[in-house]
DNA sequence: GCTGTCTATTGAACATGTTCAGAAACGGTA
DNA sequence: TACCGTTTCTGAACATGTTCAATAGACAGC
């Protein structure tokens, strides 16, 4: 979080602290109150300032995913060691990927509306989120190459984005979870996770690969 | 479209023009460039005038979508006559659904953004879109209704709204869409109601009776 | 026709994200 | 030190949806 740390040029600490306001006062306050006066306020200088180190909120916006994606991927990877079995492995990926997004569910909509859009800056499928996007995408794909149980080798380059959209899916559900601990939101996760595991011995299947080709090639064409 | 007709009072009539203008403002210019100064103004009234007619913008928004669901309804009900069988008669309710929007896929993007916030009044699952969600949702239960092929009744009670959700999950897609023509989505759209008619039999067997009840139950709940 | 009450209308005010012309600070070079 | 170009910063300005006190209009009851 805190990267106002040590020596840097004055423009770089500048930057750096109205970035930790921003990210700081997302987490407590949500999108909507936390306007760019507010954070200019602050950090005690001009919103025109705020605006010359970021060129918009978005832009703030973008921040957080990076470092929330970081958490991800630091919460993930150790429990990654505890199992080489396919479907458990993802599920791990999944639940972590929730955990770093539980403590925004209250401002979720917020973040959701301004997000969604194909035409936002911050939209998880944007060029400008492609850094954030990796991450996870990444994620995925470790954790199907960790697994013992081997996929055929055609699935493996487009598997991993399919996932992250159905990672986003699953947050899509979540936002609009209002059940208590998001417990809706996890029997929807884990029965997936089952059904998967269930269906999993039939990619094996002749008959079955040509439409799960052209299945997640209408997924992947999502993202165009 | 006009219901700025015949007789009525001073007030009803200034409403009507309102509203008219504001929904054929959407229809060109689209959501973000309708905005409440212009429609007064084309409107020949104060900004304050329009907002004592309709309390926010999305009250404006909440017009279209009525509109829309009842031109929906008006388009799929003469082809609903043409055919008893089940899911080509869903067919008909979505791509009729899908054809209504399609005028509008310019501005989706921004319609989206400002419907998609559970909290949005204009979220179609929002009561206050409760009227032209139900058009929908009707759409959904008369198809069922008037097929041959019957279904177990435990499922007409939840399985309308169940496709109501699946068919705003589809318009999520189509907003994305960026082929010719939504070309992707038909696809999307066939191809599911292709595996719907192979997989219809599986219904009866008592075995995955449960199951689906639960899946359906899961589906219901992300309206609460 | 007068009066009083509700309805309808007005336009200024507010908070918001963003833009931009100009001021200030900085840094290197003569 | 003096000068100049670049970087950084400032605050006013703009358009937006919404609110609200004040005003005008309509109309019923007498």
């Amino acid at each position: 979080m805190s990267s106002s740390v040590g020596t840097a040029t004055k423009s770089e600490r500048t930057r750096a602290l109205i970035r930790d306001i921003a990210l700081r006062s997302f987490r407590e306050r949500g999108y909507d109150q936390t306007t760019i006066r507010l954070i200019a306020s602050e950090a005690g200088v001009s919103v025109g300032t705020t605006n010359y180190h970021f060129a918009s909120k978005n832009d703030l916006v973008q921040e957080l995913y990076l470092d929330v994606q970081q958490q991800h991927r630091a919460a993930a990877l150790p429990l990654l060691e505890t199992s080489d079995d396919l479907v458990e492995r993802l599920g791990i990926v999944f639940r972590t990927g929730l955990a770093q997004l539980e403590p925004y569910h209250r401002f979720a909509p917020e973040f959701l509306s301004a997000a969604v859009s194909p035409r936002s800056s911050i939209n998880p499928l944007s060029s400008d989120s492609s850094e954030s996007r990796e991450i996870v995408v990444g994620l995925f794909r470790e954790a199907i190459a960790g697994a013992a149980d081997k996929l055929p080798a055609e699935f493996d380059e487009d598997l991993p984005s399919a996932l992250m959209l159905g990672h986003l899916l699953l947050a899509l559900f979540w936002v609009y979870d209002t059940s208590d601990g998001r417990e809706r939101t996890s029997r929807l996760l884990e029965r997936g996770l089952r059904l998967l595991k269930l269906s999993l011995p039939l990619v094996r299947l002749r008959v079955l690969r040509k439409p799960l080709r052209e299945l997640l090639d209408l997924i992947t064409e999502v993202q165009a």
